[in-house]
Formats: C-alpha cells, sequence, structure tokens
DNA sequence: ATTGACGGTATTGTATGCGATAATTGAAGA
DNA sequence: TCTTCAATTATCGCATACAATACCGTCAAT
C-alpha cells in the first residue's frame, strides 16, 4: 500500500477554514472501509505481528485518516477476532490462546463441512471448472513453494464457501479463515504450504460426484489435517517464549 | 420527535470548564456495551420494528449518550444483521429478504448440528440436570403461552451452545439465533412457539445417551419444525405489503 | 396536474477537543 | 543499587464541531 500523499505532514492547525474546493470528496465510508481492509491485510500477512500495540493516532496518521475511523475498525477487528480491545489500554493485535485456537479450528471444521454438504451435486460445470483451475494453479505454486501457494490455498476453501451461495455462511468461513491465519502465525511451524493440493482434488472429485458425506469427511479430515501439518499440537513446545506469551498477554503484561 | 428541551439553544460555549466534580465516572465502554445491549434487545422484541428508521440524534439523546457511541453500537449490530447501514442514509432496523432468512436458518441449523454432536455423550450431571430443569421451566410457560414461552425456547439453544464451552461456537449461535427472533417477527405467523418442548427432551435424552448422530438428527428436524411451524415458507403471502416490503426496504424506499 | 429546479433543514461522515486513565520517567529513601 | 512514589507524558473514551449529503417542501414550467 503506498502511503506516499503527506496528507497530515504540516502541522495540522490551519484546516479549518480552507478554501472550499481542496477537499477530495471521496465518497463516504469507502475511507473507513478502507482502513479496515488495510489493517486486516497487514495483520494476515503478519506485516503486524500478533500481540502488537497499536496506537489510534500513528495508525491513523499513518493512514491519513482521525482516530475516529481507526477507532471504527478496530471495533470491526475486534469482533472478527484480529485485534483486541482492553479499556483504556487501548488496541493490539490479538494473541489467541491454545484453547481458542481449537476453538476456531473446530467451529472451521464444521462450517466447511457444512460448505461440502451444501456443494455436493449442486455444482455447476462452470464451478467445477474454475475449482479444477484454481486447483492446477496451487499446484503450480506449489513447486516454487513461495507465500503464493498459502495465499492459494485459502483461496479455494473461500471459493467454496462462495459458491454456496450462502452470505452469511461466506462470511464465516472468511472469519475463520482470517484467525486461522493469525494462529498459525503463532503457532504454526514457519512455513508448511499447510494445504495439501491432492487433498483439494479428492474434494472436487467427491463434490461432482455429489457424494455428500464422502465429501463432508474429506473437508472434514482435510482440515484436520491442516492442523496436525502445521503443528497446533502443544506437544513440545519450541520455545518457552512462546508459552509465555499467550498468558503474558492476556493478563495485560507486555513481553517486550 | 419531541422537541421539548431547547438543547443547542445556548451558543454552547461554556459547557467545557466545570466544576471538577460532577463527571461520573462510569467505567470506560461500559456505556457503549449498554446502548449496544439496549438497541439489540429493543429490536428483538421488536420494540424496534423491521425497517425502522434509527437517527443517530435522537437515539442518542433518548440513552444519554452522544452519536458516537449510537455509531459503533450500530457498526456491531451491523455486523450482526440486525441493523442496516446505508452510506449517507443511516441505520434501520435489518429488514432480512426471504433469501437472506434461508441463509441464516441454514446456517444455524448448521451450527446447532456442531453443538449437539460436541455435546453428545459429554454431558455432565449437573448440565443435564440443567437442561431438564428449563425444559420443565418450558412446559410451565408453554401452558400461558406469554412470550416467555419464546423467550424461554431461545435460551433453550444458547445454554446448550454455552456448554460446548466453545466460545466462537457460542457467539455464532447467538449470532443466529437474534437474527432467527428478527425474521420471524417479518415472516412468522403471529406467536406460535417455535420450539416444541417434547422435541428438545428428546435431544436431551439423545445427548444423555451419547447418540451423537441421533442427537445431530433431532437437532436438525427440531429446527427444520421450527421454520416450517413458524411458517418461513413463502407460499400464500398473506398480504401484499410483506411481499413488497422487502423489496423496498432493499431498495431504499420507506413505506409508510 | 405532473415534473423538474431550487433552497432550507435534517442527518450523516469525519475531524478535533477535552477530561481521564495508564505508561513512564525521575527523584528520594532504604 | 534497588524499590517507591510522584510528576510528566502518551493514549484513550467520549462529546462535540463542521463539512458534505440527502431529504422535503415550494414553486415555476410544461
Amino acid at each position: 500500500m503506498t502511503w506516499s500523499e503527506p496528507r497530515t505532514a504540516e502541522p495540522e492547525k490551519k484546516r479549518a477554514k480552507m478554501s472550499a474546493k481542496m477537499t477530495e470528496p471521496r465518497q463516504p465510508g469507502l475511507r473507513a472501509q478502507s482502513v479496515y481492509k488495510a489493517l486486516r491485510r497487514a495483520i494476515i500477512e503478519q506485516a503486524l505481528k500478533p500481540g502488537m500495540k497499536l496506537p489510534e493516532d500513528s495508525i491513523g496518521e499513518q493512514l491519513g485518516v482521525s482516530r475516529t475511523l481507526v477507532r471504527e475498525a478496530f471495533g470491526r477487528l475486534a469482533i472478527e477476532g484480529l485485534v483486541e480491545l482492553k479499556p483504556n489500554r487501548g488496541a493490539s493485535v490479538a494473541y489467541p490462546t491454545l484453547e481458542e485456537a481449537r476453538d476456531v479450528f473446530d467451529v472451521r471444521r464444521g462450517l466447511e463441512r457444512m460448505v461440502a454438504e451444501t456443494l455436493a451435486g449442486n455444482l455447476t460445470a462452470a464451478q467445477a471448472a474454475e475449482l479444477e483451475a484454481h486447483v492446477r494453479l496451487e499446484e503450480k505454486a506449489h513447486e516454487q513453494d513461495g507465500p503464493e501457494s498459502i495465499r492459494l490455498s485459502g483461496e479455494f476453501h473461500i471459493k467454496l464457501a462462495e459458491m454456496t451461495g450462502n452470505a452469511l455462511l461466506l462470511r464465516y468461513v472468511q472469519e475463520a479463515s482470517s484467525r486461522c491465519s493469525l494462529i498459525l502465525a503463532i503457532y504454526g511451524r514457519p512455513h508448511s504450504s499447510e494445504c495439501a493440493v491432492s487433498e483439494h482434488r479428492q474434494l472436487i472429485d467427491a463434490l461432482r460426484a455429489g457424494d455428500a458425506a464422502r465429501a463432508a469427511h474429506l473437508m472434514d479430515h482435510h482440515l484436520q489435517a491442516v492442523v496436525t501439518r502445521a503443528l497446533l499440537t502443544p506437544r513440545g513446545e519450541r520455545d518457552i517464549r512462546e508459552v509465555l506469551a499467550p498468558y503474558a498477554l492476556s493478563e495485560g503484561l507486555t513481553p517486550p
């Protein structure tokens, strides 16, 4: 994101009573949305790391908006579990505990099972083709194993949710999905590519065949596999910091 | 709108610099929460009817807070699908279309199926007892068939979700549940008591027996039954207004 | 009579201000 | 040197200020 324009560079005293034509008439609500999306991406891509403090002032200044809009974005992100909001202590990037993490993954499995069941036997030819094209992209990306691979894996699941045509289900899947990203950023091993492409392929087959039970089962185990592959299991924590951090954070302590 | 008190009559210059002790130190964030809860209840209990306009000013004035907090509440409620927020046109109580309604019910069924599966065979004796006590309450209330009956039916499902110990699942179930209330307010027949107590009882039995499949199945059909009993099926709309209203509202038109 | 233009008012979107709370620093005492 | 506590500073919570729309009624023109 290019924040090249120095909107609030000057000592901000002269903005009242300015000549009427220098206000750019960006359409309303759009700036708020942008702040939200910027922060969301920054968190998911780990530019903002879990536990990191998020001062309203500096962020607003950086993004060229007032604290009001930043605050609004924090609200939404807090509901989605991406930031934590403590009274009088402001916002920080969420640092889910292992327990919360497990909750999220459990719910996600359930949600995506619904997706699979809904879609089984109801895919149009076009949709099936789109999914297969996507999987081929995943295969290509998987070879050079960049961060692209991870993004595509995630998008596959979002695409599936979209195809159900159920807006609420889509929203929940998206939410669970972002939270999973955050969780894997904390507890996951460095960069396992998370989703096995072959499992995606099998799933598509089951969906085309209209085998709801098999599709649901595949999805369930696929996501279960993601968890184990990415190491969510707490046996043998690798770093003492990681063991303590959640506790420290949840008590309002701030490790350096 | 009663403009009895001349709020902005005075040149509003003298409100700064008041004697230091007249600020009640209510703890921060609590007022925001209160506004949110107040509006939420008002909507669910249909004091605020679907489609009704929600001006920030008058609501804030009524609740004794500034537009800022009202706005914040609107944001949360909008995410939960209880209010609609249109740019530059403000907030109104949501008026879900039949399609959205179906989405919500579908997701709810899936979520509560998860609840049932999670709980099956995992109820403590205390929990089972609590549920049975609740059902007895429902039976009592069912006789005089007041609005109490509806509230208790809803609470049964919330209680179940709580017992899973999964905070996220609980939140989703609560959200779906409130949206269902709103939906039934629009499309439901006058006051069917929505949940059959006997079905609740059967469900508890299945949960105690640890029969996950049966519990899930019961839950699924129970909720399906709620839909049919409450008449969500669009055959034979009773009133032209009700047919048109969703379309009007969704286009931003405001029927009288 | 309907429609379209115009002007005033009501409401929204966003920024800013003010008091309050927590973080931090620094000084004094153990 | 290590604690304890007070003063300073950074931030937050909330209200308010102000500009930008949208709404509504009036009036003129077809």
